[in-house]
DNA sequence: CACTTGACCTGTCCGC
DNA sequence: TGCGGACAGGTCAAGT
């Protein structure tokens, strides 16, 4: 999905519109999408909502949280009672009007709000479990830091880096068990940024590289926020809208496109399995 | 142990 | 227009 500043985003919308609501209903069509009861729900109010690298964490008052991921293709969509229609523009990729045939998971308040949780390929989940027991789940509990957690110092960041030597710097980068939240389209944008071959073995790049590394993985992420995400394929933020970063992209999913920088075209491999994009002459 | 591969799903796009 | 294949932002279990 959805990478850290796409969750980054729609955190902060509902931030703005589920705290203090109270949950009426919970429907679903999907049982593997939902983990744990939805009855310990029925009736509590929104408390806070937060995020932990993709994750969305929804703090309710009876001690029960919330843990939604959004994998590849999910969407939280809010909806106000005082619109029959969606809440935001609903332009592609939100081409059909909501609910449709991706929305699997519905959350009714008391105000008449909604929210439709969509997801086309159904890989993504919601987990109802006690708020004490949120950071001990094994997914949680073993995240690397948060990209921009102030006591991930350059220092540190070389340190963990330096244990990894044998694994590829990009296949790295998405190990959320080294650093929380850096997905595909960060990690290809940021790797240009700091003029890093993907293909790179950790031990092979130098104290610079690394330190320039820490520096670009943090700017593009900061970037990516400010823009509101990413929309290269069927992302929406919780009002229904495409982010921007995909206009400062300049090598993921540019295959064949000239390299902003040198004129050499982007090339695009395999690495992992997942695709990876960059150029043959920047990145060393 | 560290790392790689395939599985989970359903759709879009591109070339023939 | 149809058909087949590649590809899609993430993790997890199983295999090497």
């Amino acid at each position: 999905m959805p990478e850290l500043p796409e969750v980054e985003t729609i955190k902060r919308q509902l931030s703005t519109k589920l705290v203090g609501l109270r949950l009426t209903d919970f429907w679903s069509d999907t049982p593997k999408m939902v983990i744990g009861n939805p009855e310990d729900l029925l009736g509590s109010e929104i408390k806070e909502v937060r995020r932990r690298a993709k994750l969305l964490e929804i703090d309710t008052s009876k001690g029960v949280t919330l843990l939604i991921h959004l994998k590849m293709t999910g969407q939280l969509l809010y909806q106000d009672k005082t619109t029959d229609t969606y809440h935001g523009s609903a332009l592609p990729p939100l081409k059909k009007p909501i609910p449709n045939s991706s929305t699997h998971v519905i959350l009714h308040f008391d105000n008449g709000a909604k929210l439709y949780f969509n997801d086309l390929r159904k890989f993504g989940y919601i987990k109802i479990l006690r708020t004490n027991d949120v950071e001990h789940t094994r997914i949680l509990s073993e995240f690397g830091p948060e990209p921009f957690d102030p006591d991930l110092t350059l220092e540190n960041f070389i340190t963990r880096l330096k244990k990894r030597k044998t694994m590829k710097i990009k296949q790295l980068l998405l190990d959320q068990k080294f650093l929380a939240g850096v997905g595909n389209i960060y990690a290809n944008e940021a790797l240009f940024k700091a003029n890093i071959d993907p293909r790179k073995k950790v031990a092979e790049l130098s104290e610079e590289q690394m330190k320039e590394l820490f520096k670009q993985v943090k700017n593009v992420l900061e970037v990516g926020i400010k823009a509101g995400g990413a929309s290269d394929q069927t992302y929406v933020n919780a009002f229904g809208e495409k982010g921007k970063f995909m206009d400062y992209a300049v090598v993921y999913r540019r295959k064949g496109k000239p390299c902003e920088t040198c004129g050499a075209k982007i090339e695009r491999i395999a690495l992992g399995g997942r695709g990876t994009f960059f150029c043959p002459k920047c990145q060393l």
